[in-house]
DNA sequence: TCATTCATGTAAGTGGTTACATGATTCA
DNA sequence: TGAATCATGTAACCACTTACATGAATGA
């Protein structure tokens, strides 16, 4: 699947769930898929203008003068619907951390181990705020249909993460052994 | 960290540990950064003529008539040096599988589950090639000090990849007691 | 009244991929 | 002899981010 139609495919399938502006869009992509997705406004109102003059989505006026509340069409539903159905191509991965990591014999093993020991950290906070969503997420009663799908991503992200500090906390293991070998 | 630089960071980086023409550095990275990086000609011929204007790489005249055979300077060590400490920042995550999990309810139960039951495999199929890898690296009698980090890396992969089966398994089973109740 | 949030949009720039063009060398 | 690999590079395009510009409504 291009890539670019995946812009769409999160715009359409968060007005999905309800109608609502571009700015709200912006911030339900942001609250609920920010740990695997992200839009800007800069992606956002062009996507919704495309989408408008297909007829995949409704514009209506909303609450404030100047704003409008966005909805799916039929159309739209049908649209959304094939782009999931769709396989997706995955962004080649570039994950800056692992790439120092993979040079840590010229970072030297403090500073390999200070990277980690941050990544350790990093991860802990990341579970924690995954754990405090969840609850949050569990105590929801709208949309239960999918709050099971959103749980399902939530876990996900916890499984992620815990993989990623008892990595962490292996990985710092090996580095104090061989810092000690090294100042034998 | 601008993100432009870490495409630099990752060809001298390459370079650091030989000398490489740029056919080469190519290859170093799909075979050796691959799961976690990648980058194409197009950038890594540009970045290669920029970094030699800059004096950090030194070009020699390759094997081939037409090839060259590109080497760190002492200026290149010492800016990889500094690119290598200095913290990066991780483009935004855009997973294609999450996103359209996550509008699951609209996919329907079945697809979805057709959804991870591939994900499950191609974790598998992903393990079974980091543990290839591993066994390689580990026979490698070259570059003793660089192959720990090389490992480490490779450890960060199948951790991941072993929490995804984990996440892939108990997923299975939750959708397949929502589908039983659907059923009912 | 003043900061924050809601709201819409554009312009410039970036980082990257893909496809193309070209040609030598190696090896079956 | 012909396919695969080694090798270098460019041009067009793409998706996306950032920064900017603007302004109304809300609420402390």
């Amino acid at each position: 699947m291009a890539r670019q139609k995946q812009t769409e495919l999160a715009v359409l399938g968060v007005l999905g769930v309800q109608p609502m502006s571009g700015y709200a869009v912006r911030a339900a992509i942001r609250d609920q898929l920010g740990f695997f997705w992200s839009e800007s406004f800069g992606q956002i109102y062009p996507t919704l203008s495309a989408l408008h003059a297909r007829g995949e989505v409704e514009k209506h006026d909303g609450a404030r003068p100047g704003s409008s509340l966005y909805s799916l069409t039929p159309t739209g539903r049908r649209r959304m619907l094939s782009l999931l159905e769709q396989p997706d191509s995955p962004t080649p991965r570039r994950d800056g951390f692992m790439l120092r990591l993979f040079f840590g014999r010229s970072l030297g093993p403090d500073a390999c181990r200070e990277l980690v020991a941050q990544a350790r950290e990093s991860a802990a906070h990341q579970l924690a705020v995954y754990q405090a969503i969840r609850a949050q997420v569990e105590s929801e009663t709208e949309y239960a249909e999918h709050k099971a799908y959103w749980l399902i991503t939530l876990s996900a992200g916890e499984h992620t993460t815990r993989a990623a500090i008892a990595w962490a906390d292996e990985t710092l293991e090996k580095l104090d052994l061989s810092r000690g070998a090294y100042l034998l």
